[in-house]
Order: C-alpha cells, then sequence, then structure tokens
DNA sequence: CGGATCGTTGACAGGTATCAATGCTGGTGG
DNA sequence: CCACCAGCATTGATACCTGTCAACGATCCG
C-alpha cells in the first residue's frame, strides 16, 4: 500500500518539525533529546485518510507505525461467518500498528471511522531509536497498558449485560470528556460490530433513545443526554 | 497481603537458582546476563496457591510481579451489579501485576482458578533490572503483545454469537495443544464469567455437550472430543 | 446426619436474531 | 434540474435463545 495519494509532501522539515509539535507530549517521541532526532532519518509524513479508507490490513508487512492525531479508527477481526467484530477504537494519541518492534507483520486490520490524520513514521526510525536509546521505553510501556486497559473495558462494559446498557455505555465512551458536544457516531453496522449485536438491534435501540430524548443526531454526529441515558446505565 | 502462609523459604539460593530454572526461557529473565543476576537483591520465592485463593486485589499497593509456573489464573472486574467478569485467564509463562513498571497499585484482581505454582519477583528487584539493564525490554514488549492478542481473542471468540459457539471456542482454549488430554473445567460460575452467560445456561449447555459425547467430565477435569464438537464451532 | 455449596433441570418471560418490507438520503447520469 | 439507484436506517412479525425464578439432586465437610 504506498501512499501516493495522500498528503505526502514530507521532507526534513517534517521531521524536525517533531520537536515542536503540539502532539509530542502525547506522542511516542515525548521522551526524545535533541540528539535523539537525528536518528530520525526517514521522512515523517503526515497523512490524512477518509472514512472508510484501510490504513492497513493484517499480515500486511509492518512499514509504518501511526500515531493519531486526529479522527477515529476501528480495529477488526473477521469472524468465521464473514462479519467482523471491533475489538479496539483508535482516537487522539493512540498508535496504530504498536506490534511493530515485535513483529513483522500488522496483526489487525485498521480502518479509519471518521476522517482521520495520522503521524505516519517509518519503522525504521523507530527501530533506530529503539537500537541506540531508552527513549521509546516509557511511551511504549504506556500504551500497551493503556491497550490492556481498552480492552478490560471493552470486554466488561461492551460485551456484558443488555443490549440497551452496552449501547448507553458505548455512546458514553464516544461522547469522551465532554459529553455534551456532537460527536460522531457511527454507521449501525459499525456499532453493532462493537457491541456484538446485530444492526437492526442497533438501529431500534438508537431510535428509543432518540425517542426518549436520551439522543440527539445529526447525520453521523450524536449527542447524548447524559441524566437521561442514566436510566439505561 | 502478606505471604507469611505461603512455602516462603526463599533465599540466596533460590535467587540463583533462576539461572538454571527451567521456566527461565519463558520467563521474563531470558534475557539476563550474568551481571544482571547480581541485581536481584531481595529474594525471589516461588509460592504455591490453592484454588480460591486472592493473589492480589485491584487498587492494593504492588509489591511483586508473578511469573506463572504452573496452575490457572483469572483476572476479573467487578460490575454495578455486584457480579463479575473474567477478563484475563494467567496460564504456564504468563505474568500477573506487569502493570507493575508503570503503576503504584494493581489493575484487577488476580485469584487462582486451579492450584498454581508463582515466581514472586520483589518489585525493587524489577525496577532495579529496569533502570540499569535492557534485558528487560524485549520479554516485557512481547508479554504485552500477547495480552493484546488473548483480549482480541475474548473479544471475538468469547463474547459473539451464540453461547454453544462461545462455549466450543472456550473448551478448545481451556484445551490447549494437547486436546486429548483432561484440563481443568472452570465451575459453572467461572465460566459463565468468562463467557458473559449464566451460570444455569452454562450448565445447561455444559450438559448437553456431555450428552452430545463432545465433552467428558471427572470433577474439575474435562475432556473434550474435538470432532464432535466442530458442529457448534 | 444435617447443612452448605454447586450443578442440574423445568417453566416461563423477555430480549435478540432473523427475515422481510419500506423509508430515507446522497450521489450519478441523463 | 430531476429521476433513479444504491446503500443505509427503520420498522414489523416471528422464532429462537437466554435470563429469571424456582425446585431438586449431588457432593463435600463438619
Amino acid at each position: 500500500m504506498k501512499p501516493n495519494k495522500y498528503n505526502n509532501q514530507a521532507n526534513k522539515e517534517a521531521v524536525n518539525h517533531c520537536q515542536q509539535c503540539l502532539m509530542r507530549p502525547i506522542s511516542l517521541f515525548s521522551d526524545l533529546q535533541e540528539s535523539d532526532f537525528d536518528l530520525l532519518r526517514q521522512p515523517i509524513n503526515i497523512i490524512e485518510l477518509e472514512a472508510e479508507e484501510i490504513l492497513y490490513k493484517e499480515k500486511q508487512v509492518i512499514r509504518y507505525l501511526y500515531t493519531v492525531r486526529s479522527g477515529l479508527l476501528k480495529q477488526v477481526r473477521y469472524l468465521d461467518d464473514g462479519s467482523y467484530r471491533i475489538v479496539r477504537l483508535l482516537r487522539q494519541g493512540d498508535i496504530a500498528g504498536i506490534e511493530a518492534l515485535n513483529n513483522t507483520f500488522y496483526k489487525q486490520h485498521t480502518l479509519v471511522l471518521q476522517k482521520a490524520s495520522l503521524c505516519q513514521i517509518p519503522i525504521k526510525n523507530i527501530k533506530a531509536l529503539d537500537q541506540k536509546s531508552t527513549c521509546l521505553y516509557k511511551p511504549l510501556m504506556a500504551r500497551w497498558q493503556k491497550i490492556q486497559q481498552d480492552a478490560d473495558l471493552w470486554i466488561t462494559e461492551f460485551s456484558v449485560g443488555h443490549s440497551k446498557k452496552r449501547m448507553a455505555n458505548l455512546l458514553i465512551y464516544l461522547a469522551g470528556e465532554n459529553d455534551t458536544d456532537f460527536f460522531f457516531l457511527p454507521s449501525r453496522e459499525d456499532i453493532g460490530a462493537l457491541l456484538a449485536i446485530r444492526t437492526e438491534t442497533a438501529s431500534r435501540i438508537i431510535a428509543e433513545f432518540k425517542r426518549q430524548g436520551c439522543l440527539q443526531t445529526k447525520g453521523n454526529y450524536a449527542k447524548i443526554n447524559f441524566s437521561k441515558l442514566k436510566q439505561f446505565y
């Protein structure tokens, strides 16, 4: 998958920009020293992907690791019957392809849900850094742990109990900190894949939440009424 | 939680034994150099826990990290309604308390399912090693990745679809590589907590599998008939 | 021999999947 | 500009599955 089509004007300048980047505090490079930046030989591009685009596929050779600057991505696993389950969502600060350091191939399919901007970091850079410096150690460990915690959340909040409760949990998760704003609401099919329910069931619950005034939608975006949602929570 | 009651005859000798330990290739210490072993100042005990015993609780201060030598442990999260869900199983080679390097407190409750033997590694040792050497880096990264992969498995195999299919997946998982041997079969309640179903449902399915000849039980142990189980798989 | 705990089974209610039809919306091409 | 189409969302009817409540059996232990 060559990213020719993407916003590919990366250059030496782009690399240096990492030092001043607004994302840096929440990026993998938070602990880099000035000298470490010299190890970033390959250009680090910023790529923009539209909804539905594939970032990478499972078993594809790992060339890049990505930091999510904005947008929303899903990591999916396909089931025997051809359907799929979303096993993880990636948001600002999350990393796609973190398995790069241990593996040659990506472990999940990763696709864009909501128009996303990502830092595309060549795996060569990461490996060079990793061999010469310990600056990636802490940030990586923190990411891994977040992955574990998110997984626990998934298993307990999105996979157990009545589907209305799961949906309420998901909406609150999607709303994030600012639960008064509109947030991206995935398609019914994706919601089904998130919560392990059918699209029809997802649709029914969304519809009921709207009737009850817990939820307001505008295209692919939604806003929750937190206090009214509590009855299902 | 002081481990006085446990097999606590650890001593300098026990530490040195790590170098020759049969578990070492699959332990965190696989990459240690001879000199690194000098950093293991605190004694490393081997502890034996019976079923139902608590290894540690969530939010407890982290003092030790554990490598599973044998047996089976569960990591659980309690839900609002007082019930619990098992989010992870730990088997030989797995680590309990891997969050030790990033955190002061344990993140999950961890309990013994099947009588277990564990290496109890003082967190001081780990931190000393971690500061002076990079020998823990690779093994830790590999563990984290296994955790992620197991989580994906959990989400896709144990949380989606009909409960018979989930049960079949679980039995195959529990059987491990040697699917012709008897393996530990958790209580119906724990199976319920593994698969997000009620104990009664778990019981019914187990009973049906037995009637169909897919499954044979002997106390807390079971053996599967792989080919007959496939119809549900 | 109780008593406690766990597993099994039954009856029934409620929830979700399934199948099918219809509405809605955004994009395309005439 | 509008008609049409494709894809997604919604809704209904029904069957199936699982949860719930309850009773009973099995096993272990004091």
